[in-house]
DNA sequence: GTTTATAGTTAGATTAATCTAACATTTTTA
DNA sequence: TAAAAATGTTAGATTAATCTAACTATAAAC
């Protein structure tokens, strides 16, 4: 089966995320959602059913096959992943976090999105809490240095 | 000046990339170059002529303008950038590192790129050389979890 | 300096993704 | 339940990006 789209990558993710929320899907709100015309969706809708990831009633409801499904979560977990990476970890604002996340969720590779994964995982999961680490990254971005007292291994001037 | 497509952006960090090493461009090298027929090229440049980013004397050799070569850079600084990162950082292997910059070059935003960049730049900079909590990052992708003795903060466990 | 090879261009087709405008169906409501 | 409103579909256009095949121009080689 040859590799989806972007776009038809966001259409499926669409209909899985509004399906979070809504109990019947229907053109109108995917088109909504992905601020398109209605036609753009019922085209997009008619490749997706020939790939065998839709179902659709004319007229009426559509759905998702368990490929289809599963391919939707697939790219919506890399949304999150990215997203979580990008906000939390390098403290990209919110709106932008999100956008970025939306846009690299269908280019990035399965070994860089472990890898993130792991990153955030390894964060968050931090004997120490929050790391001390990543307060100083924090510091660096903000004021272009590291903060003092750190010059070498170790947190020696602290515990002095 | 509207936004280029990742297509365009890819033919013109090409033409950039080609002239580091070569003192002419050609349509057959920037075909190679981009795995394209060269009609796909000639409909590139076309499209770049218009936009006032590349001149091109018919049957002959090919240039970036002022304004296509700083486009040109700017898209080659994000590929170079994300490369440090995913495969600096991250640990992501290089060809996959290198695949990846090349398709996200075209979606990250600047805020989040900085980020990255300020990111690359702390570890690079970190006043103890390769930093200890990177280390702790390799251990934890390779094993599943983090390395014992650091179960608070400070190294306590290794100081004694 | 012709011929041959290489490189570049044009013409025309295809696929994807979008749109507007017109039409059809379904649902709501008066 | 018939008219109006909302929703969905089809038809047809447009733009971008690619391709193959045919043609043209320049460069190389004899």
């Amino acid at each position: 089966m040859k590799k989806l789209t972007q776009s038809l990558e966001d259409y499926l993710e669409a209909i899985h995320v509004i399906s979070l929320t809504s109990k019947v899907i229907r053109v109108k709100e995917i088109a909504k959602f992905l601020n398109v015309k209605t036609p753009s969706v019922v085209d997009a809708i008619g490749r997706l059913t020939q790939r065998g990831l839709v179902i659709h009633e004319k007229y009426g409801y559509l759905e998702l096959t368990d490929k289809g499904s599963k391919l939707a979560r697939e790219v919506y977990d890399k949304h999150k992943n990215l997203y979580k990476f990008f906000n939390g970890i390098l403290g990209v604002s919110d709106s932008v976090s999100k956008k970025d996340a939306c846009n690299i969720e269908h280019y990035i590779s399965k070994e860089a999105m472990d890898r993130m994964i792991k990153f955030t995982k390894f964060v968050d999961t931090c004997p120490e809490g929050y790391p001390e680490w990543l307060k100083h990254f924090n510091y660096y971005a903000k004021y272009g240095r590291h903060p003092a007292g750190f010059s070498r291994k170790g947190f020696q001037n602290k515990e002095s």
